[in-house]
DNA sequence: AAATTTATGTCAGTCATGTTGACATATCTT
DNA sequence: AAGATATGTCAACATGACTGACATAAATTT
């Protein structure tokens, strides 16, 4: 009853894309197969944060920016700026919630009085890790079936879907590009 | 000057994930590498649409509507609101200004004269032709040095990431999943 | 020392896009 | 004829973005 004619008229062939080893579209060609699937993947991907995050009364702000100050800590307010591509007004009102209710802290920085340096508190950091389990488990299961080099592959992808101009300070430690200053 | 001690703290030892064939973590550690690359490819690669869109006045949320219309022609707005995973209300604000401004056209059922199936139209098809094409330049940009068995790889593990439970029209006409209609 | 710049915070208003709940209409099914 | 379904719409509200203006403290420059 439910039923519609499924014409997929402008789609153009690469329908064909879901046996083993699928031949990209001829050159020149749109990769809508690409484009799609990584809508649903994301989609679905995040959707396993969502979830949890209600019961917290948080949102997907609130869990990026848990999730950044957590895995780089230290972390300034103008670094999770470049990071998050927000403005300080929005970043501000849910730093302010995470700061009231005890999942992240402040500290004054020592060099330069006037940063604040963020940090996550084990409150925090249980939040971070419950949210990373869900989305790992996920990753897990889509690895499972994939050989070494295939990871290798997928990794080598995201890291070339990313905007390399004007890196941020954690794209720089996630690449490792030129001027970081080290460490242990 | 703008500086920060950028000490990795409770980020686990997968940071080394840049070289040639990377080792995942070991069995039980989470995939910070994966769940951030993933943040970050997706960033951009929405971003790409983003720009474009601003200058028509449009969001995203149009964007993913003209997108499967375009995609998928007489696609009823059930089951858009099946793919989108949104409100009718939410959609009909949405749909209602790309029906005014000439971007979408609705249909009546044939057989079902309450359903309205939507196409797009030739100034529809051009903008998403045209965003598209943004996307499918950074995905063949990223695909670039990637090899056939890679792409497989990539391909494989994007439709792994997604949920295949109470798939939508669109998911089963990508995944090829039992009850299609066919035809030609 | 004074002036300027930088890092951060905050107030106020707006916009895009999502939500719930209620209800209307046309059409199909029973 | 009654009920279910597909769609549309009104009203109110929440979240998370935005712009613009302004305040404070601390660092830097002059």
């Amino acid at each position: 009853m439910t039923d519609i004619n499924f014409s997929r008229g402008p789609a153009t062939p690469d329908s064909q894309a879901a046996s083993g080893t699928t031949p990209g579209p001829r050159a020149g060609e749109l990769r809508w197969d690409i484009i799609e699937l990584l809508f649903f993947a994301y989609r679905d991907f995040v959707g396993d944060a969502d979830q949890e995050l209600e019961a917290f009364g948080f949102g997907r702000a609130h869990h990026r920016v848990m999730h950044f100050v957590y895995r780089y800590p230290g972390l300034k307010v103008a670094d999770l700026l470049d990071v998050l591509r927000i403005t300080k007004q929005s970043l501000g009102r849910v730093l302010k919630q995470l700061l009231d209710e005890d999942y992240i802290i402040q500290k004054t920085g020592n060099n330069d009085r006037r940063q604040r340096l963020l940090y996550a508190t084990p409150k925090g950091e249980a939040l971070v890790a419950k949210l990373a389990g869900l989305q790992t488990d996920r990753i897990t299961r889509a690895l499972r079936d994939v050989n070494p080099e295939g990871v290798a592959a997928i990794s080598q992808f995201l890291r070339a879907m990313i905007d390399r101009d004007d890196p941020d300070k954690v794209l720089e430690a996630i690449f490792g590009t030129g001027t970081r200053k080290s460490k242990e």
